[in-house]
DNA sequence: TTGTATGCGTTATCAG
DNA sequence: CTGATAACGCATACAA
């Protein structure tokens, strides 16, 4: 077992030189056919693969781009990382996928680590706007990057997902249909989709004249389980909400965990609208109305926007691209029941 | 805008040597305190950095694991690598992901990479064990690595999933109630889940002395359209299966949409047991029995093999663990219709 | 058109 | 304990 051939070996072996074999390799302008034939026996020969980390020593580019989110096992994080990694693959990069579990410590070092592994780019899915240090070391880090669906440093390019326009839609159809107290279930508001969601929310209320009652808003830890409790707690008010707009990843589960539990009719006592159009919204009985969006798009988005920056696409403006939401009507929303329960006492 | 300093901008800084900073740094066992402080002082001064391109030149290892799959966004997938990311990134590497959409060539790319830039080892769940050029490349590779589920080059280690016995389980579930015609959907009988499944299902049906009725063992491209149009095809034969196995990831999505636009009774019509135990077999009405194994530990012991290999961990014989799998009775299987309508005719 | 020599930023060896 | 220097493997400016 002996080591790798490097280009020497290979200049030895074609009886010629390293700096035409490099010529030869990288298509240089100049290579003699005689020349070209010889090196690439040789190269053939030993096995040669040129050795990247000494290119990237050389050429300062390690052809690599980072893609930073809390949890690969979450779907949507999932679909957006397919796409995005497809697109850059084709492009001759590298991806490395770094989780941080919403944990800042996590997200600090992964910014250090693409500036000491000299990565060329990075894609960004924080898990919380409001952290000063992983701002700072974001705007600070001197990466081409592109945010996914995160606000606050604004200076850079980033896809968006009209998740207002979304809120909106869902609510005013629910107003539509007669309903006066919508319960909200949303991801933190640390995050631009949880803010965004909540305005949309309570635009669409004040439009209508209702009141908002800040205990129907109910923003939760990202877990099914927490969904789960609190919907309990919520549907055991006095005054319960006759339907519920579902919009955190992973928080559809916990909400009809609380329906079978109960005893709950979908739409009868129920009403529901969830994000995120899943094998779980299609195939539940009723399906589930939900919100939807182009996730591979996101995905692709990101890629084309990071990779426009790495070619030296140079722009006056940080780009910004909103990407529309969609509104898919099924079976799991109607009218409120016209008589609830407690009127009688 | 200035160049990042490198060790030699601190040494000048610090008024002392490249190697006395280096030894600063990497804990070397010399180390008066005075040039401590001094060197010190100069890093965060400068706000230096190593670069780790030149650490990985001199080292020869650049801490970078490779990961290969066809689908990141298929959910079983998505969880095994959250597992391994995980673990892999607390060991300080970096976790570079590979999607092959089972493309030959993405595959054998993706290992001539991994050899090019010289990255450690890798996670392989190659997407079809019969390609002689992928294994022949991936057993030449000559680096650490460890098989997911894959049976091929069994030289290395690898983790596998009892699927055999899943199926087994599943089948001898169903004859219990009374079933004798029991359909079988698979994926690919190229890689060694499809394979284990169809071999445990055949072990469990021979046992109890039912003839093995090749029309009802269904290998599918692993997609939901492709699952929906042949269960149709199935469920349209003249002696239709009473119940069904799903042994393919996304293949159940298919299966209820074929249930639904039939408008099937589950479990009366039709009995259905999947595997994967994800929120559409929780919440599905009614829910549906279903295999589950630990995918979270599946990547956290394929990340712990990698780790013992990187560690020069030596074994005379390669390790090869199995994960047992869990039947859980859910309300999706009754016993078969006693008079299917045909008996009339 | 081809060969030689330099430097990319580190670590480690070897004198001092 | 510390400083100078030789690799690591490659691409390229420069000389031929």
């Amino acid at each position: 077992m002996t080591r790798r051939p490097t280009i020497r070996d290979v200049a030895k072996a074609a009886g010629t030189s390293v700096g035409s074999v490099s010529r030869v390799l990288n298509g240089g302008p100049y290579a003699s056919s005689d020349l070209h034939n010889k090196v690439m026996r040789a190269v053939t020969k030993l096995g040669y693969e040129p050795d990247v980390v000494a290119q990237s020593m050389r050429l300062k580019s390690t052809k690599t781009i980072a893609c930073m989110l809390a949890d690969i096992a979450n779907p949507l994080y999932a679909e957006i990382v397919n796409a995005a990694e497809e697109l850059l693959q084709k492009e001759g990069y590298v991806f490395v996928l770094s989780t941080t579990r919403n944990d800042e410590e996590r997200e600090l070092a992964m910014v250090s680590m693409v500036r000491r592994r000299r990565m060329d780019g990075m894609i960004v899915m924080a898990s919380d706007e409001t952290r000063k240090d992983v701002n700072d070391a974001l705007a600070q880090a001197n990466i081409p990057m592109v945010l996914i669906d995160r606000g606050v440093p604004a200076h850079c390019d980033a896809i968006f997902v009209d998740h207002k326009g979304a809120a909106v839609d869902a609510t005013r159809y629910l107003i539509g249909l007669g309903h006066k107290r919508i319960a909200l279930l949303l991801p933190s508001e640390n995050v631009r989709p949880g803010r965004e969601r909540a305005n949309g929310y309570r635009q669409a209320l004040t439009e209508a004249g209702i009141p908002i009652d800040p205990d129907l808003i109910r923003p939760q830890k990202t877990s099914v389980h927490f969904a789960y409790t609190d919907i309990e707690k919520l549907l055991q008010s006095p005054n319960p909400p006759t339907a519920i707009i579902v919009l955190g990843t992973r928080m559809l589960a916990g909400v009809m965990k609380t329906v079978s539990t109960r005893n709950l009719r979908i739409p009868e006592d129920l009403s529901i609208i969830s994000v995120g159009d899943t094998d779980l919204t299609r195939f539940a009985s009723p399906p589930i109305t939900s919100i939807r969006w182009d996730l591979a798009e996101l995905g692709r988005s990101a890629a084309e926007l990071l990779i426009e920056q790495l070619n030296g696409v140079k722009r006056d403006k940080p780009q910004h691209i909103s990407l529309p939401t969609e509104l898919i009507i099924r079976g799991s929303c109607a009218k409120p029941r016209a008589t609830p329960a407690k009127k009688k006492a």
